[in-house]
DNA sequence: CGCCAATGTGACCAGGTGTTCACATTGGGC
DNA sequence: GCCCAATGTGAACACCTGGTCACATTGGCG
């Protein structure tokens, strides 16, 4: 391993360090540096700033892909859908339990909006269409991409809520008992989904995602 | 109106537009103190500093009592639980859409835990307490709280998502449309839940919680 | 009027940030 | 050995931050 090889990886672990202690607020050239006990001039010469460095250390972790067995295994179509739902659910409950960083960094995307965070997020939402594409593909009229959305979302904040509050509605968040009542739930709630594989009705597919009159209408706001 | 009224409410101001444009990011007391054409050292004498400010503007404020009423409302042992909990959700997501600033705080909570973001999130966890409790009692041996966590953090989280990113799941975020959506799943997914007020059964008062063997363990990370 | 507290201003400070510079040290090929 | 590029360092830069200070202006009350 050559010299620079060192320091680079000496560079990209001082930042996942720093982010997983202080989050992405704390992250800046003089941290990581400082951390990595380099000059941060280095981290200019090698990566070209704090944004090349990001895109390089995410380009090394490539979460989402990195042993996701539901999301491209192939034997999918024979499972029922509310069963590969169920088993996406838990992988992304896993992934973020297990990978603080992750946490991180989604936690960032709620509130930057940038070149990094815009390259991040979109390859989780191709990744994301891709399975639930196929899944929609399999089931009968229900909007699943919109229910699964719900459930996704809810298990997310969760999880990111977790580091900053104990509790949610009294359910506590950091214990293993709390996590296994929001798992019960989302089981239960599951159960709503079609456990067959129908295949789509006719009405559904051009009456469905307009057929309730009920609407949320988004006031335009100051800022906006 | 006194002459330092009028500047306290300039400061108060200032710091809610600044909130909006710029997110909790972007606020602090130079910001405010330019943005609302008056000198910093203001803050401080009227204020006692940022926190103090913060305090007293999310007092004005009231977010989670103001206008709620299917919190407080106490005919609400007259409606099946469902419905109540269907008010409930609806509110919330109303509430998010109108208040932008409040948005913002709730991005804010999920990252920085403080005296002043534990306060507003112990106010909220308690108020919803109350509600879910009453909502609790009324049903059969669902674990009700587990499963309105799931939904409403789901929406929570939705909401949030909105101002980065257009779609999640292919769902748009940003229009009407996709909230329609979501908000049919949201009907789909309380189907599940008791429409009539059954009492609790007793096995459900024992066993409930720890009824099904799945665990999901949290492994210990680095910078816990 | 005249006084004094209330109100407001601008400057100042120490510390932190990102960025670039000139310079020292190292190490591999001739 | 020697030389030059690669590697690394520390200082300097301009800018911004929160916090405090001394000073100017205002306004109400005796």
């Amino acid at each position: 391993m050559s010299r620079r090889e060192r320091t680079e990886r000496a560079i990209l672990q001082a930042l996942e360090e720093q982010i997983c202690e202080t989050g992405m607020a704390g992250v800046g050239v003089n941290s990581v540096a400082k951390r990595a006990d380099v000059s941060k001039e280095l981290i200019y010469r090698y990566f070209g700033g704090m944004p090349g460095l990001m895109l390089t250390w995410m380009q090394e972790q490539d979460f989402w892909t990195k042993s996701s067995s539901v999301v491209k295994s192939d034997e999918s179509s024979e499972r029922p859908p509310a069963d590969l739902i169920l088993s996406m659910l838990r992988e992304q409950i896993e992934a973020l339990a297990n990978n603080q960083p992750l946490c991180e960094v989604r936690r960032w995307e709620l509130i930057e909006r940038n070149d990094v965070s815009a390259k991040l997020a979109d390859r989780r939402e191709s990744a994301a269409r891709a399975f639930i594409d196929r899944v929609d593909g399999l089931t009968d009229d229900t909007d699943v991409p919109a229910v699964v959305s719900i459930m996704l979302a809810g298990v997310l904040y969760l999880m990111l809520r977790a580091k900053t509050e104990e509790y949610f509605l009294g359910v506590p968040l950091r214990t293993p008992e709390g996590w296994e009542r929001l798992w019960n739930a989302i089981e239960h709630l599951t159960a709503s989904l079609p456990q067959d594989l129908k295949t789509k009705s006719l009405r559904s597919l051009e009456g469905q995602r307009a057929s309730r009159a009920t609407t949320l209408q988004r006031k335009p706001q100051k800022g906006e």
